[in-house]
DNA sequence: CGGTGACGTTAATGATGACTAACATCCTCG
DNA sequence: CGAGGATGTTAGTCATCATTAACGTCACCG
C-alpha cells in the first residue's frame, strides 16, 4: 500500500498515448495513404490491438482531422511568431524558410500527410485546416510583398506554393544527402527561386 | 445492311477505350488516391458499370501499373530525345525543364499519380518503373554535371529532386496563375534554384 | 472493502469493394 | 445465316474493415 510506485509504466503522462498513436498513424498514413492503413494496423503499431484506439479517438477520420489540425496550427503559429519577431522583411523570410525547412526535415511524415490527405478530413475540421493553411501562405505572401513590391500577389502566391513543393519534396528524396547538407541546400535553392520570382 | 455506318460510335479506334479508362482512372486516383477509388467509380466515369473494366485490364493494380509505366516511359523517352538533340548542356537543361513543365501543366493528374502511387504497384512492374524514374533523374544529373563540374553528383541529384518537387507542385496550386504565366515563372524559378545549387 | 474510471480485449455487425460467373449484344467474317 | 470475338450487364462470392458490444483489469479514492 505504498504510493512509492510513481515511476515505472503506470501513471502514464496524460495524453502520451494519444500522441503516440498520432505519431504512429502519421508514419503509416505517409507511407501507405489514409485508405491504405487500417485501424488494426495503427493499433498494432502502438502495441495494442485494433479497437483500443476508440478509447482515444472517436474514429479514423477524427484521428486524421486532429493530426492535420495540429500540423496546420504549428506551422501557422510558428510562422506568425517568427515574422513578428523579425526586425525586417529580409530576416522574416529567412525565419520562414528556416521554419519550413526544420519542419520538413524534422517531421517528414507529418509534411507528407499534410499535403496529401486533406481530402479525407470530414467537413467541420476541413474548413478550419484550410483556413490555417491559407493564413500560413498569406504570412509568406505578406513578407514577400514587402520584399518585392511591384510584384503581383498572385505571382508571389504561386511562387510560394512552388517553394513549398521544393521544400516539401525532401521527405521523398530522403537519403540523397545528410540533413546537415540538405538544409543549407534547400535554403539556398528556395531563396534563389524566390528572388527570381520577385524579379 | 449497309456498312455505310462506318463513323458514329461503332468501329471504335482500337484501344481508345483502354486509354479512356486510363485517363478517367488517373483523374480519380489523383483526386482521391488509389485506395479511395473503386472499380465501380472508374466504370461510372467512363459510362460503363464496374466489372466491365475487366475486359480491358486484369485488375485494379494492373491498371495502375500500366498507367505509371506509361508515364515513366514518356518522361524518360522525351528527356533522352531532347538531351541528345540539344547542341550543348545549357540548351539540354532548357529542354529538360521545358519537357517537365509541359508535362506537369499538361497532365496534372498523371504527375500527381506518378509521384504518389508507386507504392501500390505490384512487384514485377514496380522495379521497371523505378528503373525508368532513375534513368530520368540521371538524364538530369548528367546534364547538370556537365554544366556544373566540381559539384558532387549527390548534391545535383538532391537538387534535381527538389526541382521536381517545385515543378510538380503546379497541379496542386492550380488556379493561382494562368498556364501562360505559370510556365515561364516555373522555368525561371527552377533555373535560378539549379544555378544556386551548382554554386 | 466497493466502486468508479481509464484502458484493453475479443466477438459480432454491416458496409464496401475487388473479382468471378453466367448470361446478353452485336459486329464481322466465312 | 452462323460462329467467334469483343464488350457489357447483373448477381453472386469472399475479404477486409470501420465501428460497436460485452466483458475484464487495475489503479486509486472514499
Amino acid at each position: 500500500m505504498r504510493e512509492v510506485t510513481t515511476a515505472q509504466t503506470p501513471t502514464r503522462n496524460r495524453g502520451s498515448r494519444r500522441t503516440e498513436i498520432l505519431d504512429a498513424a502519421a508514419r503509416l498514413f505517409a507511407a501507405r495513404g489514409f485508405h491504405g492503413v487500417s485501424i488494426e494496423d495503427i493499433g498494432t503499431a502502438v502495441g495494442t490491438s485494433g479497437p483500443a484506439l476508440y478509447r482515444h479517438f472517436s474514429g479514423k477520420e477524427a484521428l486524421l482531422a486532429e493530426m492535420l489540425l495540429d500540423i496546420s496550427e504549428r506551422l501557422h503559429a510558428s510562422a506568425a511568431a517568427r515574422v513578428t519577431a523579425a526586425p525586417d522583411a529580409e530576416q522574416a523570410l529567412d525565419a520562414l524558410l528556416n521554419g519550413q525547412i526544420e519542419f520538413a526535415l524534422g517531421h517528414p511524415a507529418l509534411i507528407t500527410v499534410h499535403d496529401r490527405e486533406l481530402g479525407n478530413v470530414p467537413e467541420p475540421a476541413r474548413r478550419q485546416i484550410r483556413r490555417l493553411q491559407r493564413l500560413y501562405v498569406e504570412e509568406w505572401v505578406t513578407v514577400l510583398s514587402e520584399l518585392y513590391p511591384g510584384c503581383p500577389p498572385a505571382r508571389l502566391r504561386a511562387a510560394t506554393h512552388a517553394v513549398f513543393g521544393l521544400l516539401n519534396s525532401t521527405p521523398h528524396s530522403a537519403g540523397e544527402l545528410p540533413p546537415e547538407a540538405m538544409a543549407p541546400l534547400m535554403r539556398a535553392m528556395a531563396r534563389a527561386a524566390l528572388a527570381e520570382a520577385g524579379n
